[in-house]
DNA sequence: AGCGGATGTACAG
DNA sequence: TGTACCTCCGCTT
């Protein structure tokens, strides 16, 4: 369930049970063979995240740099690692912890100069202390694309996903096919401060949860959200269904290779 | 049991 | 713009 906040997430995990500890490494699927070998037995310094990128930091300044893409994940595990089931790409372990990565569209050793680059290529993260909005908005306010597309380039912002897009757009009332330059600096400051909010409760819950205290289930009576991203939205993944504030229908389109989800009578603006 | 879609990206043309 | 990547899960049969 790869957007920011998962990267985010999986970094303290990294760092809370493996930072400062000597490390095996292996890749039972192959693929990483040859880095699992250079970084076992070394102690694993830290992980952090960066948008959607993962970088985990070992005793030598190696860095494994991981993208899970669409499908990638981590599972962690306490006590004895099982054999593994399927295709393991990176286990790490270390005396009663073990951690499986499978499916990632990248998983690669980097020197902490080539990671730096890697980095330097991405927009402003929500989620980073760091991050400076002023050099989104300076892509932003010049740009003829929609808002929509322009929140998902990760040259631009890094981090947001095709949940945040929807979700986002939605909470602020505005139309996904808005031209970035004309957005006002008003609506700016908000998508921001907002993003920041929602990926920010992202990490500390585990899940995307976008619905406001008056729209959740339990307040308005309706049936809640079941299904594999496990959070309470507004549209994502909603076409055609009421929508919770003004109960017209969720619209979806494609847009940049992607499922657009938005409520056209709450997004005017 | 098998199909298709998914919270993402990169590359071919 | 389309397709490949290569994993999981829900849905259909």
């Amino acid at each position: 369930m790869p957007e920011g906040h998962t990267l985010h997430r999986l970094a303290g995990q990294l760092d809370d049970r493996f930072g400062g500890r000597v490390v095996h490494a292996a890749s039972p699927q192959g693929r990483f063979a040859d880095g699992a070998a250079l970084l076992d037995g070394r102690t694993l310094t830290g992980a952090q995240a960066h948008g959607k990128h993962l970088f985990v930091t070992f005793d030598d300044e190696a860095r494994v740099h991981v993208h899970l893409g669409l499908y990638g994940a981590f599972r962690f595990g306490t006590g004895e690692a099982p054999a593994p089931v399927g295709q393991v790409r990176l286990r790490l372990t270390a005396p009663g912890d073990y951690a499986d990565l499978r499916g990632p569209t990248r998983c690669e050793l980097l020197t902490a100069y080539e990671a730096h680059a890697v980095a330097a290529r991405l927009g402003p993260d929500p989620l980073r202390p760091d991050a400076d909005p002023e050099r989104a908005w300076a892509r932003i306010s010049r740009s003829r694309s929609s808002v929509a597309a322009l929140l998902m380039d990760q040259q631009i912002l890094a981090g947001v996903g095709n949940v945040y897009r929807a979700e986002v757009l939605f909470r602020q009332g505005i139309d996904p096919y808005r031209a970035g330059r004309d957005l006002t600096r008003g609506e700016w400051d908000a998508l921001w401060a907002d993003l920041g909010a929602l990926m920010r409760e992202g990490v500390r819950l585990g899940r995307i949860d976008t619905v406001r205290p008056e729209h959740t289930p339990e307040a308005t009576g309706r049936a809640p959200r079941v299904d594999d991203h496990g959070g309470e939205v507004y549209v994502y993944r909603r076409a055609a269904r009421p929508c919770h504030v003004c109960g017209g229908e969720v619209r979806t389109a494609g847009l940049a290779a992607r499922n657009l989800f938005w409520c056209p009578r709450c997004q005017q603006r």
